[in-house]
DNA sequence: CCTGAAACGGACTGTGCAGTCCGCTTACGT
DNA sequence: ACGTAAGCGGACTGCACAGTCCGTTTCAGG
């Protein structure tokens, strides 16, 4: 059962890579029969391995999370908190907008994806910063992603490292 | 043709109104079906008024617009030009933000409406502030607006002052 | 009143999408 | 080589919505 035909892998990779290009150049609203066509399959075969839009969506977002994920340990790794935390926002977000439309993609899902571990790094990263006395201790750690994605998607497209800039700086104490 | 029945007149209030609701309570997303419904219309007397779906929301965000043009001449005619900025930008955020539906609208038409002229009153709210020192000069005054506008969409429903801090903090010098 | 123009409203059209279904094709173990 | 289950793809359904059309109703001036 969990062992895939040779065809079936292969169409499932070129689904996966499509998916990659169309949501990353168009954000959540792709279609799925575009990226279909671009994968060269019929959009059944598509639904075949993904039950739905976001079920593909979510994949997609796993392969950049698992990146992220490097990051956020390295970032834990640092001895000061404070810039351990502010590199990883800047690393991260250097990642994210390299693909602007995925990073549309994991606002819209509200972080669902690798939740359960990423989100616990990000949470020891932001509080360990909080505790040393780096970051605003009026904010939840899982309030602080969400309000830098916000500024990183409101800024023009090569423009986003001075609004990053002062979300980052409106962060310090 | 500018002489409006009695009838036609009361119906155009009613959708208007009813419009303010329904955009209030969702956003750019609300359909012009639920509008008419609500305003107990056909939604071909919508359509008849407003062309389109989009005129239907500039009509219905320039009512805002209004107050926020006389906050932001006030804020204009402060003696402190710091001062005058972060005042309005406080001022407006509690104003949208008692109808966050439309704050949504007002970001998806990306400033459309009263451009003209409540976009030059922003400009100089910033360049002033900006000349007197007290805010970044990285910024264009048109970049402004929507970081701000951003920051604010990300905060939970009650949450949003905390996140306007840390922006307006972010644009201090 | 009575009439014609203005306004009405809802049936209709067209579009774009997600998600389903099923007859046909193809890989692959024997 | 061949039988069969896994896989395929595109026709199809269902939905939500914007926008159009036109037969019917209502207002307002004479």
């Amino acid at each position: 059962m969990t062992e895939l035909r040779a065809d079936a892998r292969r169409n499932l990779e070129r689904v996966l890579d499509a998916a990659e290009q169309v949501f990353a150049a168009s954000g959540p609203d792709a279609s799925i029969d575009e990226i279909a066509r671009l994968a060269g399959v019929g959009h059944g075969t598509v639904f075949r391995r993904f039950p739905t839009k976001d079920d593909l969506m979510y994949a997609v977002i796993e392969r950049h999370v698992a990146q992220l994920h490097a990051i956020a340990e390295e970032a834990l790794a640092a001895d000061d908190p404070g810039e351990g935390f502010f590199d990883f926002a800047r690393r991260a977000a250097e990642l994210m907008m390299t693909t602007p439309g995925i990073h549309k993609c994991v606002v819209h899902c509200g972080e669902k994806p690798g939740a359960a571990e990423l989100e616990e790094l990000g949470r020891k990263l932001v509080s360990r910063a909080q505790r040393a006395g780096a970051l605003r201790k009026d904010f939840e750690p899982a309030e602080v992603g969400p309000l830098v994605r916000a500024a990183l998607l409101a800024a023009p497209p090569g423009q986003w490292r001075r609004y990053l800039d002062v979300v980052l700086d409106g962060l310090r104490t």
